[in-house]
DNA sequence: CTATATGCAAATTCTTTGCAAATCG
DNA sequence: CGATTTGCAAAGAATTTGCATATAG
């Protein structure tokens, strides 16, 4: 029933090749956000702008968001929600699949087997809806927070 | 397999019960925000504003957004969250349940039987994570919208 | 009465836009 | 070179905060 799980990203290299493929121009700045969204797992818009800034490069706020918009329009990352209602970023990898999140730390890891279908079919013949999409994200603690947690107190 | 869907919001009443419950009082500016999203269905903080504007309501924005926030603490209302970024509010019934949204009008239907204990039992095994919580909703068309969007073309 | 809740206006935070200058191919 | 991309600064949303006033209980 399980299907191998894998972190998120493949590399950075792997990413930037969807632009590539679509014509857009390899610069600087796109390989600035894919590779520290690679080194970390997820990030939102601003510390993604933070962290770059603080490594001493010249990046713009305008250009993090442009590029990140226009990753997720490639398909090489994909927004994920908090429940707290903030926007993170992760590497995308290809087809279907959700987000396990640790709230802590903020590691993602990918999952595709949602077994969603059969109630997915049932909603669709009880509602009468068009059913488009779903989006199913699980959170939780990764072993190393669950850890850090239990030594703080 | 299928349990019964329900239109997600009882009354504005037994909303409102909740403040009392906790000893908060019963307002003008609250029962208006309940009353409106009662009978709306789903709403954001800035339509749920404008809406109680143009009906000749003095209430003020962080009215709107403080009391939608307390309501969210109690229970009584939850943030859902559309592809688009944007949080609309729905009335909440007791009990897990998940969201099945109309992308076009908003409509909100809820369902409880998301079948997903085994998934994220094998996951938590699967990765060491603590899971806490998870979070699905499901995005389509309703019926009428479907309608509506058939005869527009 | 008195603590709670409100409305307003200003302050924040988050995101987008306009544009001249820089840069990838 | 020439079109795309960038950084900046300013504009716009969305949301929060401070505080004097209004009001539920």
């Amino acid at each position: 029933m399980a299907e191998p799980l894998s972190p998120p990203a493949l590399d950075a290299d792997h990413l930037l090749d969807h632009l590539a493929a679509r014509g857009y121009r390899m610069t600087g700045p796109r390989r600035q956000i894919v590779a520290t969204l690679v080194e970390r797992g997820s990030m939102t818009a601003q510390e993604l702008y933070d962290t770059l800034r603080q490594a001493g490069s010249g990046i713009g706020r305008a250009t993090v968001f442009r590029t990140l918009e226009l990753l997720s329009q490639l398909g090489a990352v994909e927004r994920v929600h908090r429940p707290d209602g903030c926007h993170s970023y992760v590497p995308a990898r290809p087809g279907h699949h959700h987000h396990l999140i640790c709230s802590d730390c903020g590691t993602v890891l990918e999952f595709s087997d949602c077994q969603l279908d059969g109630l997915l079919a049932g909603l669709a013949e009880r509602t009468a809806f068009r059913i488009d999409g779903h989006w199913l994200e699980v959170f939780g603690l990764c072993q190393d927070c669950q850890t850090t947690a239990a030594g703080q107190r």
